[in-house]
Parts: C-alpha cells; sequence; structure tokens
DNA sequence: GGGTGAACTTGTCAATGCCTAGATTGCGCG
DNA sequence: CGCGCAATCTAGGCATTGACAAGTTCACCC
C-alpha cells in the first residue's frame, strides 16, 4: 500500500502525493482554494503532471468524492444502533473534513464517473439498512436521520456551531441533541 | 427603490444588477462558476466596474450573504412554532438558493464585515427565541433545530434527496420527516 | 464655471485551467 | 540483449480570470 520510493523522472506515487496534499488545501481553505499547479509545485513536478492521473480538476474531486464515500461506508457499516449511525457520520466528516465537503458537491464531480457512481450508492445503502424497521415509510425516516447528522455536521465544519458548542466535545453534543430530540418529543412544548 | 433610468455612462443602478446576475449564476452553478468579468459582461459595463461597488470576489459574495441573513431572519420570524420555524427554514432555502449557497461558507466571505455580523445575528436570535423554553439546555435544543432544518435544506439544494423525494413536496416531506421523528421517539425500537 | 467626488473605463500583471506535442522511463517480448 | 510500446512526466502556449493603478466622464453644488 504505502510506496514511498523516490525516483528522478518517475514519482513514484505521484497519484497519492497529489491527493494527500489537495486534502490539505481543502481542509484548510475549501475546495475553491485548490490550485492543480500549486499541488504539483508542492509534488515537486511539472505543472501538467497532475493532469496525466485526473484529467482535470473535476477528476480530481470526483476521485476525491469516491474515496470519501468508500470511507464512510465503511465508517457507517461499523454503527451498531440508529443513533450510532449518527455519531459515525459525524465523526467522519470530523475527521475527514476535505472529503466531506467535496462529497456532496454535484457542481465539483464529474456526473456520469461509475467508482464515484458505485462508492455514493454504497454510503447510501449503509444509510438505508441501519434505517430499516423504523415506523411509517422507509423514506421519511431515512431523511430524517440524514438531515439531522448532515445538518449538524455541515454546521460543525463551517464553524457555525462554534458559539453553541463552545469548547464541548461535538461528538458528545450531538449525542446530546438526540436525546433532546427524543425528550422534547415525548413532551411537546409547541407542536 | 426601482431606479429603472436607462442613462449612456452611469448604470443607474448597477450594484442590483451585477446582485441579481451573480444570483443566477449562483443558483444555476454554485459561487465557484461565479465570474466577476462575466457579470460585467451581462450588465453591459466594463470589467472593472463591479470592483467598485463590491471591491472584490469576497465583497460581492459577502454583499449577498447579508442579504440572505436578513431575508432569513425575517422569514424566521414569521414562524409561530418550533415546526413551523423550520418549515420556514426549508423553505427559504428553496426559494433563495443562492443567497443560502453563500451564507454559511465563511472562507468565501470576509470576516470582518459588519453588516455581515449584525444580519447574521438577527438569524441567530430568530433561532434561540423560537426554541426558548425547550427542555434540557438552550444551545442542544437550538443545535437540534438548526441541524434538522440545515441539513434537510443543504441536502435538498444539493439533490441528494431526490430519489427519496421522488415527486413530494419538498416542505411537506419535511414536516413529515418532523412527524416521523417525534413518532419514532416515543417509540425508539433500537436506541 | 470651476471644483469635487462618485461611477465607470482602460490597460496591465500574475496566476490558473486546459490543450498539444515531445521527452523519459520502465517493462514485456522476441 | 535490445527493441518497441505504453505509461509517466515535461515544456510551451492560449484564453480567462481577479486584482490593481491611473485616467475619464458625469452629476452636483457653490
Amino acid at each position: 500500500m504505502t510506496v514511498t520510493t523516490e525516483r528522478a523522472y518517475h514519482h513514484g506515487d505521484l497519484r497519492r502525493a497529489i491527493l494527500t496534499a489537495a486534502l490539505d488545501v481543502i481542509a484548510a481553505d475549501g475546495p475553491t482554494a485548490l490550485s492543480l499547479r500549486d499541488l504539483a509545485r508542492r509534488a515537486g513536478v511539472s505543472h501538467a503532471a497532475p493532469a496525466h492521473h485526473f484529467k482535470d480538476r473535476a477528476g480530481l474531486l470526483t476521485a476525491i468524492a469516491a474515496e470519501g464515500h468508500g470511507l464512510l461506508a465503511a465508517a457507517l457499516g461499523e454503527a451498531e444502533s440508529l443513533r450510532d449511525l449518527g455519531v459515525q457520520y459525524v465523526r467522519f466528516a470530523a475527521a475527514y473534513p476535505a472529503h466531506f465537503q467535496v462529497m456532496f458537491r454535484p457542481e465539483l464531480l464529474r456526473p456520469d464517473d461509475q467508482e464515484l457512481a458505485a462508492a455514493r450508492e454504497r454510503t447510501r445503502n449503509q444509510l438505508h439498512t441501519a434505517v430499516t424497521g423504523r415506523g411509517a415509510d422507509q423514506a421519511t425516516a431515512v431523511m430524517a436521520a440524514w438531515s439531522m447528522a448532515h445538518g449538524f455536521a455541515t454546521l460543525l465544519l463551517s464553524r457555525n456551531l462554534d458559539g453553541l458548542l463552545d469548547g464541548r466535545d461535538p461528538e458528545q453534543a450531538f449525542l446530546a441533541l438526540t436525546n433532546e430530540l427524543f425528550q422534547s418529543a415525548a413532551n411537546p412544548a409547541t407542536g
């Protein structure tokens, strides 16, 4: 898996080097700040080298999104309860912020990429199976769980929860959040 | 308010013209696709004219974000229940997709803009007052409601709910979603 | 009718994405 | 061993963009 040989002409593992550099940039300043030429400079190769591995900008981001969906699907697969599913989702977003920021932005990605479609399908399946057997219809239950986790993760990464969390661990806060929701449901004050 | 005079040199209402053009572009292809020179062309002015009104790209997006927070705060102010608050939130995202896509992306905005900070504060206040008086602590309740609405709105705009909605009205689906959540809370199968 | 400042233009520069053509390397195959 | 071949990377160029600087037009006011 880990090829770290340094060669003169051939980089050895340029594809992975560019990916990790891209993840650094995205995690720091978002996908907009990403420049293929900058990534090439960081890897010590010519400005057109990345194009060989990813074709273009959308290709690179699509590869990242596909990798992200693979990781997310694996993480969700380890959840043992519905609430745990949400925690895993939030944990993934916090652990892989760059992947997460790219995965749900169709305008940045190749619309017809096979690998991405397959990986995205795996994530969807994990969501669906974890929600199976709840009341009402399946689609609504999936949307409820997904919206909750995705909203929290998104607001967390965009630093919109800083004032509300003030220091608390995000995962703990998310757990408390679901508890709160369930309690207020048992005793709805406003309807 | 509506100045529609066509003059030779001075555009008349270039600021608004650029804003609406920008909203069109963003709604169609996201903030990344936005080009100041393209907006200038659409308005029939020189390529540097927008800079006079917005300084730079971040200035334009900041103005849009501030306007969006003003509109959102107003919409939330009309909510008469907690659930209605969520519906208003989702409705706003659907009605003003361009504003919504910019409002929660700090990396695209001026961090120290006064007008934006004030408008954002108004939105926050609406969220807090609407959630006041619920059980547990205030911050957790706000995060719960906000995550739910924001997650649904975000997934909706990024077309990630297409398969799950399949034709249904998003607002109706969101209402059903909250119902589902409250019901499953009363009868938690997986906990 | 002259000054003042806002609104806009023109010109320029560095950086970027993408394309094309060419160079280098490693590898299979005889 | 060596020959071809494909994968990998380089070099150069073009159109577009954001940002900046300096100049121009115009409305307004005394």
